[in-house]
DNA sequence: AAGGAGGAGCTTT
DNA sequence: AAAGCTCCTCCTT
């Protein structure tokens, strides 16, 4: 079966190729319903909107395909571009996006064949990139690092439930109590499957991933990060590599600082002042608990804590008090 | 119904 | 001890 990531590089081929099955497998347990709220495919119909000739799509999805060349041949079908998106990380902004031109532009034969080559090795090299930064946020999100043979019991049980929360998957973390990351790489897809029958296969699945990806970090990361243009790929300048637990108001400043990810449920509305909405509670409210293992984390805890901050100095509620409409009392 | 203010006791680090 | 978490009451939008 021909698969798009396989023949990515010759370099990384065979081990590419593991995680390439992977994904497919995914995909196939995959629900169709959009995973993560937080991204919906309003940006994507925005785009089309504005008449943008471009396909966004997350890697996960453009996998869903047999071959990636079917790519060149849908931007036709506005269906296929409303493709519910990546739950991590994967709508940069239009101009950042890699664009995939299609026969609307008129090529001759001879040529179609050459763009397609093209742009299969585009899409290559994107699924890649995205999968690499969708695995970065994820580990900042969880403070855990991407390499998963670091993991302790704690981190392994939030990776299962980041990965069950974002492909809805029954929740399977007792099944793999008491297992480190050395643990659980160790283990085959038999013996995930035996740990959760319903879902091991999967787990399996997303763990290799992330095993390819930590090995692809450290075969060919400064290649990927050329290629890719995610410079910040792995970068130690977060607050969640400085070993101290992270505030609530650091956290509200990294979701703030990424508007591509996060800004469909937390926004500035005046950067300068610090003045930011929470457009979606529910939603913050959850990335929060997952970032502090907190699972009962709702609206009305985080919204406690900022209230703590009123005191300390922190964060104050604006002049003209709006609801779910907050200020950093020192704008950076 | 959802959000906001703040008290109070508890937990985690 | 600090920083939240949790639960709660009362109030506002």
């Amino acid at each position: 079966m021909s698969h798009p990531v396989g023949s990515l590089s010759e370099e990384y081929g065979s081990r590419m190729g593991k995680a390439e099955d992977s994904l497919i497998l995914l995909e196939r347990n995959r629900s169709s319903e959009d995973p993560w709220e937080m991204v919906e495919t309003k940006p994507n119909i925005e785009a089309l909107e504005r008449g943008v000739p471009g396909l966004y799509f997350s890697c996960y999805d453009m996998l869903l395909t047999e071959d990636a060349r079917w790519l060149l041949k849908v931007s036709d079908s506005p269906a296929t571009l409303a493709i519910p998106t990546n739950p991590m990380e994967n709508l940069e902004a239009p101009e950042q996006c890699p664009i995939i031109d299609s026969q609307e532009q008129g090529l001759s034969p001879g040529l179609v064949g050459q763009e397609e080559e093209r742009s299969l090795e585009q899409v290559q090299s994107m699924v890649v990139g995205e999968v690499l930064k969708d695995i970065e946020t994820a580990c900042k999100l969880l403070n855990i690092t991407p390499d998963a043979t670091e993991w302790n019991t704690a981190n392994v049980q939030k990776w299962l439930l980041w990965t069950e929360h974002l492909y809805r998957l029954p929740h399977a973390g007792k099944a793999f109590q008491e297992l480190t990351g050395k643990d659980l790489c160790a283990m085959s897809e038999e013996e995930f499957r035996q740990r959760s029958p319903l879902c091991g296969d999967t787990l399996h699945a997303h763990l290799d991933i992330w095993k390819s990806a930590a090995w692809m970090k450290e075969r060919c990361s400064v290649v990927e990060t050329k290629a890719t243009g995610h410079e910040e790929l792995w970068s130690e300048a977060d607050s969640s590599c400085s070993g101290q637990p992270i505030h609530l108001w650091q956290f509200l400043r990294e979701l703030l600082l990424k508007p591509h990810s996060y800004g469909r449920c937390i926004r500035w509305l005046n950067k300068e002042k610090g003045i930011f909405k929470i457009e979606d509670s529910a939603h913050v409210a959850r990335l929060w608990g997952l970032r502090k293992n907190r699972p009962a984390m709702n609206y009305d805890k985080l919204s406690r804590s900022i209230r703590q901050y009123y005191k300390k100095g922190i964060i104050r509620k604006p002049d003209v008090s709006q609801r779910l409409v907050y200020q950093f009392v020192h704008p950076v």
